[in-house]
DNA sequence: TCGTTTCCTGACCGTATGGTCAAGGTGAAG
DNA sequence: CTTCACCTTGACCATACGGTCAGGAAACGA
């Protein structure tokens, strides 16, 4: 903050600049190549390019393809944690669950790349995230099954199954990242419109607090 | 029919016999590795000794390994669109719907290999299965779409939008398939058993029908 | 038995990939 | 200006991969 607003593009100027600013166009780039290709398919020649450096460069700051891809993951997945946060300071399932699916929706429209690498890394068995699996992943839910426990125990909701509820919240949402491209093709190959958009999360959240017994 | 069930795992005999057999071992090994790796990260050399059979022997049964994915991808599709039948012979959505349901939860559990190709393969853009999308898909959504828009001008259910009430079906069913590595998981590790199976089924199920009004 | 079609497979090839390295460039501190 | 840590990169390497092929084995029909 030294008085003028950098555009901070290129032209990096100071040292520091200049790792941050590389290492953010390199997993930006990698984001996506991985995404689209999956690991296996990914080159880092690929991401290299899409980044606008060599790819010696590439390895100058992510020693192995792995080490970018781990970085890449972790990534996407602690944007989800921050938007769980919709949960906790809520009264009840109209709002919390609400606004889940509002936060949920939202990752799924400004972060489809990040949402398809993670989906791909679980279905491919989770080779370098299963820690995360078995320990925040694993804490969270339990967290927040107890908070939906709470909801029905007070009677602001119908005794659903809290996992299973969960499963389908996750499962939706994230569809219309990870299958954007099958709904886009329904949608005569154009992406979905803001009113699209808002129409889909009023449908889902319509749908999910009706199934719940919450209104 | 000659008589005596043949066991025909190994040994074929018969000409045809050794065509379809070899073909069938193939497919299995592929299906299994290409949900395990994606069409990338697999090899034919690990699909060749999954199947029993050296590496050259695939290229005389399958060209490339690209015309083998594609196999694959199409043997999911076909069996989806089977368990779709489920919607067409229903009087309400209670019906059809939660057989539809039924249909696909147990799609997800007996070929859950061929949900994660499908998934992996629309997730990078669909780049072999495109027309699928286009044709058979988009009619199948249309039909689907009209009926369940029938049932609602016929006071059946409430006044949902069909569209996303197919995508939320979809991405739900699928989910236990194309995430079971995440489920297990969070189930200790332990796949889900036969009880928990049918918990999952009714939980959706009850969810879904309570969601758009139907029960 | 013979001829023909189908099936089998070890050895091989060109290519592309992840990763390395050494030499050179560049900004800032003293 | 000098120094030094940090950054940049073309060239290179070993490996692994998809795919080919020629020669042989096995299954059938006559």
């Amino acid at each position: 903050m030294s008085g003028d607003a950098q555009i901070s593009r290129l032209k990096p100027g100071r040292r520091t600049d200049i790792r941050r600013e590389n290492e953010r166009a390199i997993l930006e780039a990698a984001e996506k190549v991985f995404a689209e290709a999956g690991f296996g398919g990914a080159t880092m020649q690929l991401i290299a390019d899409m980044a606008g450096l060599p790819k010696a460069n590439l390895h100058y700051y992510f020693a192995t393809k792995e080490d970018l891809y781990r970085r890449v993951v972790q990534q996407i997945f602690e944007i989800w944690l921050d938007a769980a946060s919709s949960f906790d300071d809520a009264p009840g399932p109209v709002e919390g669950i609400g606004a889940y699916i509002d936060a949920k929706m939202d990752i799924s429209r400004t972060h489809p790349h990040g949402s398809k690498v993670w989906a791909s890394e679980v279905m491919h068995g989770a080779p370098v995230i299963q820690d995360y699996l078995e320990t925040t992943l694993r804490d969270w839910t339990e967290g927040r099954i107890a908070v939906i426990q709470r909801w029905i125990d007070d009677g602001k909701m119908a005794p659903i199954n809290p996992r299973h509820l969960l499963y389908l919240l996750w499962a939706t949402t994230q569809h219309y990242a990870d299958f954007g491209h099958q709904i886009q093709t329904l949608n005569d190959g154009k992406p979905l419109s803001d009113k699209q958009w808002r129409e889909a999360k009023a449908s889902v959240k319509d749908m999910v607090l009706r199934g719940i017994g919450a209104i």
